[in-house]
DNA sequence: GTCTATAATTTGATAGAC
DNA sequence: GTCTATCAAATTATAGAC
């Protein structure tokens, strides 16, 4: 893996654990073996980072959650693998979701990172309401509010389970997501 | 007011809106109008500040919700005037609520303060747990799913409003709130 | 691309006068 | 209880050598 790569990994993982305003370039470099000067090099300001990383992670997810129509498997199963990613997200690596953490922190954001994680949320509601829409007896309507509700539950079901120290407290409240 | 109340009214919002990270002992020294030994005074250690902020915000929060078991409330009505704390924060104040907030950023915090950060969601999930429990045909389990359904959807759906800078989908998380 | 060196600012916190 | 003054450390960021 190139520096640059190492640089994008360390940073997310970081905001996920810290939030934007609890790591810094020197804490980056160190973590990854070069000097901050050397960050600054790949991102001229932290925005620029932020940005970075937010789209790569918007990026990763969706490819993860794959096309929002496919026929090979029902809707209902999606919506569990919807969770399932945000389960591994906090069970297996212990961490919020990237844009739940950078949403909660929006109006310390520079505006570049603002967007990046606005799009992060479009672009999850826009795919669960796709979903939402195949099932029988779901109209437009409600595939959009589901999918609303969707969004809102997986993430704050994250800051519960992080803040109890309690896995389980993940598991109580997406159960509460509609599957149907 | 009091200088002591003003610096704690100051720091739940600046916490509210940017975060744990995100505001200073000397901002908060400006916008009250003393110097920030002055703050330090009141408060040794920002950690110190920060345990008050949210204990002090709990309390607020859980005496404006009454009493879960009131018998001249419906539970329906209890869970409608929980939701509407919350929409109060959020579209009124513009800000997040001040625990969810902190819950996100909970690695970054202090001991005392991510305590307390704790201590707010498991009275919240008490309070709710006990109202969703009056309801008729809901056991206790189901209460149990329902109260961590209803606090970490009310939490996602503050990030989803300020994030899309669209109060609606606030509202329309929120709709899918368990309410019988 | 990475380094050394450094600038300019902000941070949390303390000492001691009034 | 508030002030002035100060500290040591950390922060984002840049200049210029290699």
């Amino acid at each position: 893996m190139s520096k640059l790569e190492e640089i994008i990994e360390t940073a997310e993982s970081m905001i996920r654990e810290r939030g934007y305003n609890g790591f810094s370039f020197r804490e980056i470099a160190d973590a990854v073996g070069v000097k901050s000067a050397s960050v600054h090099y790949h991102f001229p300001t932290k925005g620029d980072l932020g940005a970075v990383v937010a789209r790569a992670y918007t990026e990763k997810f969706l490819l993860a959650l794959g096309a929002p129509e496919a026929a090979a498997i029902t809707p209902k199963k999606q919506i569990e693998r919807y969770i399932e990613a945000c389960r591994y997200a906090v069970v297996k690596q212990r961490k919020m979701c990237l844009c739940g953490m950078l949403g909660a922190e929006v109006a310390a954001l520079p505006d570049e990172v603002a967007r990046e994680t606005k799009i992060f949320f479009e672009k999850n509601i826009e795919w669960l309401t796709k979903v939402y829409a195949r099932m029988a007896n779901v109209g437009a309507a409600g595939a959009l509010g589901r999918a609303h509700g969707a969004v809102a539950t997986v993430e704050g079901a994250m800051i519960l389970a992080r803040t109890l120290k309690d896995v389980d407290a993940f598991e109580k409240a997406v159960k509460q997501i509609a599957t149907s």
